[in-house]
DNA sequence: CAGTATGTTCTGTAATAACAGAAATTGGAG
DNA sequence: CTCCAATTTCTGTTATTACAGAACATACTG
């Protein structure tokens, strides 16, 4: 049974509530908070003792986050149970969730802009604004995206670098 | 009465979903994208009934996005109906989202684990793990924040340009 | 001031999402 | 193969959120 530490509740709650408002369960942020937190990979008993949701629930919140890639099973040895364990690495972590968003929600966007303009094209007069609008809408998209590719591609050490620099970088340009 | 050519209909179906998966309401953001591709500015009247949705709801959801700071009332000359437009400037606009959620969301975390790590002090070693895990978590959060900042104080010029120059940055460094 | 257009708030309903518990499945262990 | 632990999937319920329509408030018009 895991007990948890009054930091660590105080943390899970939040992270529920945060995940809330950008899109995400609750108990799966929860989940994640938790597992975050936990020195040992934990098993779905566990964790549905300590956040007290149904076990139905943790199975499946935990193949969410699977699907987002920053959970992953492991196993311990001597027990066939699966156990779960968080990415630790917080810049590994919401690095991991960025290139999903993308995937998932960016990149559809930007195939749907490409559309919208090709289907403006045959509108003509009519679609003239939407046009205009709809092409500077994918320009940010399309600009955001490959800034993020390339930044994406420094080894961690140097991007991290790089953005602790902040603001001392407008001096090189 | 705005008729949707089928372009913007689509665009604004799409921005609804995509909206959704962020946190925002569907037809929060569907009004938005509305207001976006409008070329003049719209009253409540003409929203409701190009988007088929009640005049309550209409009313709240042009409430909420005035609070985020991309929609604003303007006035016609010999009409007193409140008109509404959206900012058209993709870059200012998601600036002023990400501005706002900044506030709203990474602020209030940011205070959150601090004192999460006060409290973590006191707690001796049943909280080691836990403060080590959310202080890397805090100084992810200040150093974006921090980054995010500074980048923001840019003349918006600059910042397009640095963004556009994407990978070719990494030769500066 | 009465009447009307406009905009907001309130209240109940409908739609959706989250969830619990049961049933079904999978995959060892003996 | 049988049994049982572990996990997943299914089904119905509960909670939340989104929404419509009505009631209300505001403020302009004549």
């Amino acid at each position: 049974m895991v007990k948890l530490t009054p930091v660590m509740e105080k943390f899970i709650l939040h992270w529920g509530e945060m995940g809330n408002k950008w899109g995400i369960n609750r108990t799966v942020a929860q989940i994640h908070a938790l597992l975050f937190l936990s020195p040992q990979p934990l098993n779905a008993e566990e964790i549905t003792e300590t956040l007290q949701v149904a076990r139905s629930n943790v199975s499946n919140s935990l193949k969410e986050l699977q699907g987002w890639g920053i959970v992953r099973v492991v196993h311990v040895m001597g027990d066939r149970r699966d156990h779960f364990e968080s990415l630790k690495d917080v810049w590994k972590m919401f690095q991991v969730i960025l290139d999903e968003r993308k995937e998932r929600e960016c990149e559809p966007t930007r195939v749907l802009l490409r559309e919208c303009l090709a289907d403006a094209e045959k509108g003509g007069e009519a679609e003239r604004y939407s046009k205009e609008r709809l092409a500077e809408m994918l320009d940010f998209f399309e600009t955001m995206m490959h800034w993020y590719e390339d930044m994406r591609k420094l080894p961690s050490g140097a991007l991290i670098k790089f953005v602790k620099m902040g603001g001392r970088i407008k001096k090189m340009l």
